[in-house]
DNA sequence: ACACCTTGTATTATATTATAATACAGCGTA
DNA sequence: TACGCTGTATTATAATATAATACAAGGTGT
């Protein structure tokens, strides 16, 4: 029985509720204005459900419309949410405070990663050089095998987990020099975990350094992590590691999570 | 007819998919952590309604669920809306870089606001020293008469319309010296009509001064607001017009979008 | 240690409510 | 002008959400 069969069944899970966030869903980086045509393309649904459920999010503030296109969009609804989240996640508020300052003793682009499934998410941005918009936005998934911050959170599993994560997690090639060597990859995590810090080039945008250091709970489990991006016209690994690296961990390490 | 009553007997409204946006909105800045009776009393739904959402909602991910509390909490899906919704929002793209050299310039807290009924909505935010977790936050709503980027925006507005809201759009006391008479936010209004800015003082936060210059559309349509806070240990209003209102202005007037 | 209360969980018959088909209208294109 | 493409509106039908209720599990206070 699939997933999909066994929740039909399952009188606790309310398929229309599941359909409207498919609706909610639809909406992404490159597809950010959608027709009734595209939803249903895009979401599966029947041109009359999704009729109904866009209808029910726009009457609801969720969507906006453009009253000539006919199209939606999502509205600031979708930023409202993001303010309840951070108030729940305990770690970006413990986080805050060590960022901005952070941020300011280095003068560069300062961000916070927590781990999701094979992801990293940013939770925290604090753009300091000009960069691309998804850069500077907050809530953008990443795989973590192919951001520093997701190297360095795995190089503080285990080896088993290690192995398992760069044999199977997805990456995904987002520039040149983005590494598809799973080989270079366990290489550079292991070299993370020696180290305290990951650093990496080019990886998810191109003229990047990027160094990133492990967030851990008290008991030693990696919670998510800091990361810093430098422009590679000015700066070498070398000179990252040298100045950039120790200030980076300290951040890290003086965040200590109970949970 | 009540909305709720109109609503109701609409076929393009589906009703479940409300009450579970009822839930997904219940959690909020003091409310991070609801069990299933918190819900009932937060949303006004029956026990068994509330426990068939909140269990969808968890099943689709939104939803985190303590295992010992058995209490739901916003999941990471809240921030994915938010970077969602960015790619969407026209001006924030077009402001960003602009408000990067602003933040690096000033080195203060730069925020980029947009109106939103009565209230603005924090799109940006780049924080430069600390301060509470809510003036880091994205997302967040004040009331548009008390921020001063909804004073600046409101102060391109016509007169009608700015004696319409100062009379009745609603305040709120954040701080000992929020402004709660009327006539006061209307002469603050008046005066960054003249000057092109809005400068106060602890209304949202105690300790702070504010300045704000509106962005307006190539139509001269105010559209929302960029915005510096300022220690107020170490400035004064009048070092901030001087030294700061000039910049914030700037950096506002070069951001013109055309819609 | 007890009874009690509060909290979350699970089940069911019922009818409310979502459904999908279809018809319509408006607009741009060929 | 006719056609195809949008989005919009209406309906009878049955599928699905419902609310009542019973149960289980912790926690509290006496």
């Amino acid at each position: 029985m699939t997933d999909a069969k066994a929740r039909q069944q399952d009188t606790l899970f309310v398929t229309s509720l599941e359909k409207g966030m498919r609706i909610l869903e639809a909406f992404s980086e490159d597809k950010t204005e959608l027709g009734l045509g595209d939803l249903v393309k895009v979401t599966g649904l029947e041109k009359s459900a999704a009729q109904r459920y866009a209808n029910t999010l726009y009457e609801l503030g969720y969507l906006e419309k453009n009253s000539e296109t006919r199209r939606f969009s999502p509205s600031v609804k979708y930023l409202e949410m993001a303010y309840s989240y951070l108030w729940a996640d305990y770690l970006a508020q413990l986080a805050m405070p060590r960022l901005i300052d952070l941020s300011r003793q280095t003068s560069q682009t300062i961000n916070m990663a927590e781990p999701i499934g094979t992801d990293i998410i940013y939770v925290v941005r604090m753009p300091n050089h000009r960069t691309n918009f998804g850069a500077s936005a907050i809530g953008r998934r990443v795989p973590a095998l192919v951001a520093s911050s997701g190297r360095v959170i795995l190089s503080r599993q285990s080896d088993q987990a290690i192995r398992d994560a760069v044999s199977n997690w997805p990456t995904r090639q987002y520039t040149q020099r983005t590494t598809m060597d799973r080989g270079a990859i366990l290489d550079n995590i292991l070299m993370a975990r020696e180290k305290g810090y990951c650093t990496t080039q080019g990886q998810v945008l191109p003229d990047e350094v990027n160094v990133a250091a492990p967030i851990c709970s008290i008991d030693g489990i990696p919670v998510g992590a800091i990361h810093c991006s430098l422009p590679s016209i000015r700066w070498t690994i070398e000179r990252a590691e040298a100045e950039i690296a120790p200030l980076v961990v300290e951040a890290a390490q003086s965040i200590v999570p109970s949970r």
